[in-house]
DNA sequence: AGATTGCTCCAATGGATATTAGATTGTTAT
DNA sequence: ATAACAATCTAATATCCATTGGAGCAATCT
């Protein structure tokens, strides 16, 4: 008994460096950036508006539990997750917590309470009229997020080059924007600007994490 | 900006509250237990090896992040997962930890190198095996958990109870023993036993946590 | 070559966490 | 009523972790 106990600790112990990993909430903003695609130690520490040191200690911490790899580049280091189900156990461990944690879902409805939304379980719908140019679907992240991974027949205005570049978007066509996924922002603030500016304009709170989609190296 | 930083921080932090109550090996420890059925803090603290004061302590934070819920009954404090959602949690953290970690995968080849197992893909022919009585699907947890919840079509005979009702066990047929999930070692030892006894004896790493079969109240 | 930039390592700090002991509450058994 | 038991709370300790500053290293720029 005493021998099984002694394995089973070490069993509950590795289990337990992937949950490690994941109680920090900047640990966790990183691990959402870097399923948008890989970066750089010093872009991912300006996107979550912290010191590089404190990314950088915490991608070391990533980067014991395997969730990260990096790669030298010339003067950069560039993370990247280690592969999809990285990217999928942030998904889980993020749905897990709307479905238990009251608090959350109210922090989500007071951040998008404005701008209507389109319901996640229509991805079907939303390709098929996608494809036939029914809507156009925006992607508003930075451009090379776009360039790692990005929805079907979806377009690439990053949300800073949005204003100046409104002519692009025809005006009789409804708007899909999404970005980075639930959490993030920009799409928000996209759909905001784009019906100040007479569009038809919905956010889908939903990325590419969320549809499964890997980035590519 | 800002102001969307300090939702943004809010977000996150509550998702981190669901990894800080999965960053500890005994509270696994607990969360698997708890898969198996609603449970006593005693019992709980017995069968993980620990304190009661201790393992209240951490039930405590597992209540805080909402991942159980508790029941006073009479004199005892009865302790459940909240849900599904907690139990398939707790199979993807693990998942992803046996994906990522060499370091665990090889504490499990050493642990059930001996018994040949299951492969778990074969859930139906194994079903339908069992319906037809071709084989013998043998829980080996303790008899409260085979009430809470189990596998289609299995026999229960708790480990302890196993030497002893042997004769209740058809000789000719295999036995497919199973228990608590991969991580617990009372099927193994049962398929051990077995074999010695001259039973043709397998063991499915798998519970009902893996099935995703839930316990009843 | 010298300066700059991107990143990491080391050490130090304060704050959180795990664990144990002691006391306390509520419930059941005698 | 008293004793025994289940569970929790509080307090105390040791340990771990997040964060920051300083130093160092390697690649790039001028």
């Amino acid at each position: 008994m005493n021998d099984s106990r002694r394995i089973k600790d070490l069993l509950y112990e590795q289990v337990a460096r992937i949950g490690k990993a994941a109680c920090s909430p900047k640990r966790l903003e990183l691990i959402e950036l870097l399923c948008q695609g890989e970066k750089t130690v010093d872009t991912l520490a300006r996107e979550a508006a912290m010191s590089m040191k404190l990314a950088s200690a915490h991608l070391r911490e990533l980067r014991g539990a395997r969730l990260v790899e990096t790669e030298k580049r010339g003067k950069y280091v560039v993370y990247r997750i280690a592969n999809r189900a990285v990217a999928d156990f942030w998904v889980a461990i993020r749905s897990l917590a709307e479905d238990r944690l009251v608090e959350l879902r109210l922090v989500i409805e007071q951040m998008v309470s404005h701008p209507k939304e389109l319901a996640p379980q229509d991805r079907d719908s939303l390709v098929k009229m996608a494809r036939k140019g029914d809507v156009v679907v925006l992607d508003v992240r930075p451009s090379d997020e776009f360039l790692a991974a990005h929805l079907p027949f979806a377009r690439s205005i990053p949300l800073d080059e949005l204003k100046l570049r409104l002519s692009e978007l025809p005006k009789g066509k409804t708007v899909v924007a999404y970005c980075r996924g639930p959490y993030c922002l920009m799409a928000r603030d996209a759909v905001e600007l784009l019906r100040k500016k007479g569009y038809d304009a919905l956010r889908l709170p939903e990325g590419v994490a969320e549809w499964g989609i890997a980035p590519v190296r």
